[in-house]
DNA sequence: CTGACCCCATGCGGATCATCGTCGTGGAGG
DNA sequence: CCTCCACGACGATGATCCGCATGGGGTCAG
C-alpha cells in the first residue's frame, strides 16, 4: 500500500515518511502541489498538509477529487470549527489539527484504509470468488468447486485452503497457518496440518498444485 | 440514510438526534449496547458514544465489528492519544472528543457516508420483498408467505430468517445471527439457534434451501 | 385470573471431525 | 551410498457440533 505525502516542509515531511514507513507503508513525497496531483494516480492513500507553497490546499483537495476518489487524510496547522469543515466538504476524509502525534496518525491512517478497502473492493481481484485452475473457492459462501462439481470441505480444510489460496504463488510457513486456524503456535510439530493437507489432496484430486515447501510449511503453484 | 445513535445520556442524544435530524438524516436512537447491537442491522451509519451503562464501548465495537462493517463514528469524553488509538483500532471509522460542535459532527458524518456509501452499493437494492423459491418475504409487512399461503413465523424466526436471506448464498456464521438477533455474542453453546432454524425448517416445508454450514453456521441457497 | 403462546435453557443421541500414535517413504546432505 | 529427518498415510479414539425433545418462565389477550 503506497502513501503520498504532500508536504512542503522537509523537517515535517521526513518525520512523516519516516513513522509510515515504520508502520509499514511504502511513502512517497511530493513538496509541491502540482507534483502531488501527478502522483496521485499511483497512490492507495494521501496524507496532504494543507499549507502548500504553490497552491491553495483546498483547491488542491478540490482539484484532485474531481479526478479521482483516493482516501484522503488532510493534515493542517488551522485550527477551527469552520476550517475543518471546510476541509471535509473540499473532500477530506479525515482532518487532524497539528501536533499530531505518531500513533494517532498512524492509527487514523489505518483505519482510513481499512474503510476504502472494504468500500472499493479492488476491482482486479474478485472479493469473495477465489478461481484456481479447475478450481473455484467462494469464500462468502465457503464452498469449492472443482471442475463443476461441489466438493464438500470441513470448516478446517476451508481455513487451511483459504490460508495459501489468500497468496498464490507465495511459500506459507506452517506456523502461519497454525496461528491463522488454530490461533496459536503449533506445540510441538502436530501432525493435525499434515493430515488437513492431505485430505485436502484426497478431497481435490491430485492435479491441485499445493505443493509442499520442505521444512518451510507449503505453497499453491501459479 | 439510516443513523444509529448509541447513546445512553437523554440530553446528549436528543440533542445529537436533532442535529443529525436536520442535517437529513434518519435517525434511531438507543440507549443501550444491547438494543445497539439488534438494531444495527437496519443501520447505514453508527454514531457510538463510548459511555453506554451496560458494556463497555469497546467490547461494543469489537463485537460489533465481527458481525458488520457498518461505518462507525465514535463520540467519547475519554481524550488522550491512548484511548483514542485503541478506539481506532477497535474498528472506529472515526474518533471524536466531545465537544463537538453541532457543523463539525455533521461535517464527519457526511466525510464518512461518502467514503463508506462507495463500498455498499448492494443495499442499494431495496430488500423490501425478498423472493426465495416459492417463499416471499414481506421485510416491512413482516410476512411471509409460501406457495400463496401465508405463514406465521414468530417475531425471533423471522428475524433469523431475514439475517440469511439478506445475504442469499453466503454463508452466515452462528455468532453473527446471534449478534443481530439476541444482542450479544453467544453464551456458551447455547441450543436457541437451533431450535429456532428447526421450527423455521419445520414451518416453511422441507423444501428451504435453509442448509447448515457445519463449523460454522447457515446458508440459503441461490 | 386464566389460558395460550412464545422463547430460552437443558439434556440426549447421532454423526462428523480433529487429534494422536505409529509406521512408511522420499529427499537432502555428508 | 548411507543416514537423518521431515512429511505422508492410516486407523483408533476422544471431542465437538448439530438436531430434536422436554420443561419452565415470561408475556399478552380474553
Amino acid at each position: 500500500m503506497r502513501i503520498i505525502v504532500v508536504e512542503d516542509d522537509d523537517g515535517v515531511a521526513e518525520a512523516l515518511v519516516d513513522t509510515l514507513t515504520d508502520a509499514g507503508w511504502d511513502c512517497r513525497r511530493c513538496a509541491r502541489g502540482d507534483d502531488g496531483l501527478r502522483a496521485v494516480r499511483d497512490a492507495d492513500l494521501v496524507l496532504l498538509d494543507l499549507g502548500l507553497p504553490d497552491m491553495d490546499g483546498l483547491d488542491f483537495l478540490r482539484t484532485l477529487r474531481r479526478a479521482s476518489e483516493v482516501p484522503v487524510l488532510v493534515l493542517t496547522a488551522r485550527d477551527g470549527d469552520g476550517a475543518h469543515v471546510l476541509g471535509l466538504r473540499a473532500g477530506a476524509d479525515d482532518y487532524l489539527v497539528k501536533p499530531v502525534r505518531a500513533p494517532v496518525l498512524v492509527a487514523r491512517v489505518q483505519a482510513l484504509a481499512r474503510r476504502a478497502r472494504v468500500a472499493a473492493p479492488t476491482p482486479g481481484a474478485a472479493p469473495g470468488v477465489l478461481t484456481w485452475g479447475g478450481l473455484r473457492l467462494d469464500v462468502a459462501a465457503r464452498t469449492a468447486v472443482r471442475d463443476g462439481t461441489p466438493v464438500d470441505l470441513t470448516a478446517t480444510e476451508l481455513e487451511v485452503l483459504l490460508c495459501v489460496a489468500e497468496r498464490p504463488g507465495e511459500a506459507v510457513s506452517r506456523e502461519t497457518v497454525h496461528l491463522r486456524v488454530w490461533g496459536g503456535p503449533d506445540p510441538g510439530r502436530s501432525r493435525s496440518l499434515d493430515f488437513i493437507v492431505a485430505s485436502l489432496r484426497h478431497k481435490l484430486g491430485p492435479d491441485l498444485p499445493l505443493t509442499t515447501v520442505r521444512g518451510f510449511g507449503y505453497r499453491l503453484e501459479t
